[in-house]
DNA sequence: ATGTCC
C-alpha cells in the first residue's frame, strides 16, 4: 500500500486523492484528505493532520473526518473540514462551524459583456468602493435597530426583500431561500445583536471581497446554459459572512458550553473542540443561534448584492433588469446542518458541520433551485485577485463519499503575518493592473499584500481533485476585473 | 474571521 508519511502522521492510500488516516487508539472513526500530493505537502508542517485526527474523537461523529483538497488548520478544526455527527446521539460544535457562521458567497449574473467595461473599470471600482462599507469598524449601508434585527435573525433575506433590498427571484436563488427556519433570535446575545445593528450591508476584512469579473472558460456547455453563463459575460461575486454578530455568538457560546460540559470537554483531545451533546439545552441553543447568524450573514450578501445593482444602474445608466443583474446563487462555507444523510444503508439525521466547506448536492435533490434542479446545485469557489474563480456543479459521488460536501476556495498556504513580509500591497496592486487588468481597490495595502495571488494554493489543483473524485463538475472559470478588498 | 487584547 501506497503512504505518506508526515511527522507523527501516516497517511495510507485509498485510491487516487483519497488519503485515509487509519482509526487507532480514542479515534471514533478514521478520517480522510482529499488531496493530491502536492497539496498535501502544503499542510505537512502545520496542525491541519493533527486537528483533523481530533475531530475523530467527537462522540457521534459518523463514517470519517474528512479534510477537502483545500484544507488548512483552523480554530481546533481545520477550515476545508466536514464532520458529520449524529444528531441524536452525538454533539454540535461551535468550533467545527467556525468563528465567521455563514460565511460564504454569492454570484450575480449580468448580461453585460467584458466589452461593455473595458475603459470603465476604475469608474466602477471607485464607486462600488464608496458604495460599500469594508474594513473593520467600518459601519453598514443599514443602520438597523432593535427591530430590525430581531426581524433579521428570524427572517433573512425575506426581511431584505419586504424591505426593497432586492426582488423576489433572490429568494429562490439562495440556499434554503435565503432562511434558516430553525433560527431563534432569543439565542443570540444582546452583544451580539448590538455588533450586529451597525454591519448590514459591510464587507468586513481579511479574504472578503467584492469582485466584477469575467467568465473566461467555459467546461461544460450545457450546465453552463442551466445556470446562463456564457464566455465573456460580466458576473459580481461577493465573498462576506456575519460580521461581528456571527463571531460573537461563536464566542458566546464556546464559553458557555467550555463550562456546562466541562466533562465532555475533559475527554477530547483539544479545548478549542468544545461540544454540546445534541440532546443538551445548549446545543438546541446554539443551533439557534447559528441558525440566526446564518439568516444574518445572507440579508448582509443581500444589501451588499443590491447596492451593487445601484452602482451599475449609475456607471452605466442602466436599469439594473436591463443589465439583467440577477443572483445565480448564494452558498455557506461555513455552517453546520441537520440534513438526512444515508450511513451503512440507513437513514440518519445529521450535524454536517462544514467549515470552509461547501455543500454541493447533485440533480434531483429537492433542496436545489428548481431552474438548476436537472443538473444539481451552482458550487461557488472564489480564488485569489491574480488566479480567478470557479463555478462548480455538484455531482453524483457528494452524498457518497463527503456528505454533499466540496471545497471552498483556494486555501492559505501563508500567514498574514508572513505574506506581509514577502509582500508590499502597493507593488502587488500595480502589478495586477499593469499584467492582468484587475482594478483593485482596498482599504489599506497591507490588506492587499496580506490577499497578494501567491499566498494561495493552485485554485486549479483544488478543482481538479473534486472534479475526479467527482464531488464537483467544473462549470466555468471567472477572473477578477474589478476586486474591493475589505 | 473579529469593535485584531477588557
Amino acid at each position: 500500500m501506497r503512504t505518506y508519511e508526515t511527522g507523527e502522521f501516516t497517511l495510507e492510500r485509498v485510491r487516487e486523492h483519497v488519503w485515509e488516516l487509519p482509526q487507532t487508539g480514542s479515534m471514533n472513526v478514521p478520517a480522510r484528505v482529499l488531496a493530491n500530493e502536492s497539496l498535501l505537502d502544503e499542510i505537512s508542517d502545520d496542525r491541519t493532520l493533527e486537528q483533523l485526527r481530533n475531530t475523530t474523537e467527537l462522540p457521534g461523529i459518523t463514517t470519517h473526518a474528512l479534510c477537502m483538497p483545500d484544507g488548512h488548520q483552523g480554530y481546533g478544526f481545520p477550515v476545508g473540514g466536514v464532520a458529520a455527527i449524529d444528531a441524536e446521539r452525538g454533539c454540535i460544535s461551535p468550533g467545527a462551524v467556525g468563528y465567521d457562521i455563514n460565511c460564504g458567497v454569492r454570484l450575480l449574473r449580468t448580461n453585460l459583456t467584458y466589452d461593455d467595461l473595458q475603459g470603465n473599470e476604475r469608474a466602477l471600482v471607485e464607486s462600488l468602493f464608496d458604495a460599500i462599507p469594508c474594513g473593520l469598524g467600518s459601519g453598514g449601508v443599514i443602520d438597523a435597530d432593535a427591530v430590525d434585527i430581531d426581524a433579521i435573525l428570524e427572517d433573512g433575506v425575506e426581511w431584505a426583500i419586504e424591505e426593497g433590498y432586492g426582488v423576489d427571484a433572490d429568494l429562490t436563488h439562495c440556499e434554503d431561500h435565503g432562511r434558516r427556519q430553525d433560527a431563534d433570535p432569543t439565542a443570540v446575545s444582546q452583544t451580539a445583536k448590538n455588533r450586529g445593528k451597525k454591519q448590514v450591508g459591510s464587507l468586513g476584512s481579511g479574504n472578503h471581497f467584492l469582485e466584477v469579473q469575467r467568465v473566461t472558460d467555459v467546461f461544460d456547455p450545457s450546465i453552463a446554459e442551466q445556470f446562463e453563463l456564457s464566455t465573456d459575460q460580466i458576473v459580481v461575486l461577493i465573498h462576506t459572512g456575519s460580521r461581528g454578530l456571527g463571531h460573537q455568538v461563536c464566542t458566546d457560546y464556546l464559553e458557555a458550553i467550555e463550562t456546562e460540559h466541562a466533562d465532555l470537554l475533559e475527554r477530547l483531545p483539544d479545548d478549542e473542540l468544545a461540544a454540546a451533546p445534541a440532546d443538551s439545552r445548549l446545543a438546541r441553543e446554539y443551533y439557534g443561534a447559528m441558525c440566526a447568524a446564518i439568516n444574518f450573514a445572507w440579508v448582509n450578501r443581500q444589501v451588499i448584492a443590491h447596492e451593487t445593482r445601484r452602482v451599475f444602474e449609475s456607471v452605466f445608466e442602466t436599469d439594473f433588469e436591463d443589465m439583467a443583474i440577477e443572483l445565480l446563487y448564494d452558498v455557506a462555507h461555513n455552517s453546520a446542518k441537520l440534513e438526512p444523510h444515508t450511513v451503512d444503508g440507513e437513514q440518519r439525521e445529521l450535524f454536517v458541520h462544514r467549515k470552509g466547506s461547501t455543500r454541493a448536492f447533485p440533480a434531483g435533490r429537492d433542496e436545489i433551485p428548481a431552474a438548476y434542479r436537472t443538473v444539481g446545485q451552482p458550487v461557488l469557489i472564489p480564488g485569489s485577485m491574480g488566479t480567478g474563480s470557479y463555478v462548480l456543479c455538484g455531482s453524483a459521488g457528494g452524498p457518497i463519499q463527503t456528505f454533499g460536501s466540496t471545497a471552498h476556495g483556494a486555501g492559505r498556504i501563508m500567514s498574514r503575518t508572513q505574506a506581509k513580509q514577502e509582500y508590499w500591497g502597493g507593488d502587488v496592486q500595480d502589478e495586477l493592473e499593469r499584467e492582468n487588468r484587475v482594478f483593485v481597490k482596498a482599504d489599506s495595502g497591507a490588506t492587499i499584500a496580506e490577499e497578494a495571488p501567491g499566498v494561495y494554493k493552485d485554485i486549479d489543483d483544488v478543482v481538479a481533485v473534486s472534479e475526479s473524485l467527482g464531488i464537483g463538475t467544473p462549470v466555468a472559470r471567472l477572473f477578477p476585473v474589478c476586486n474591493v478588498k475589505g
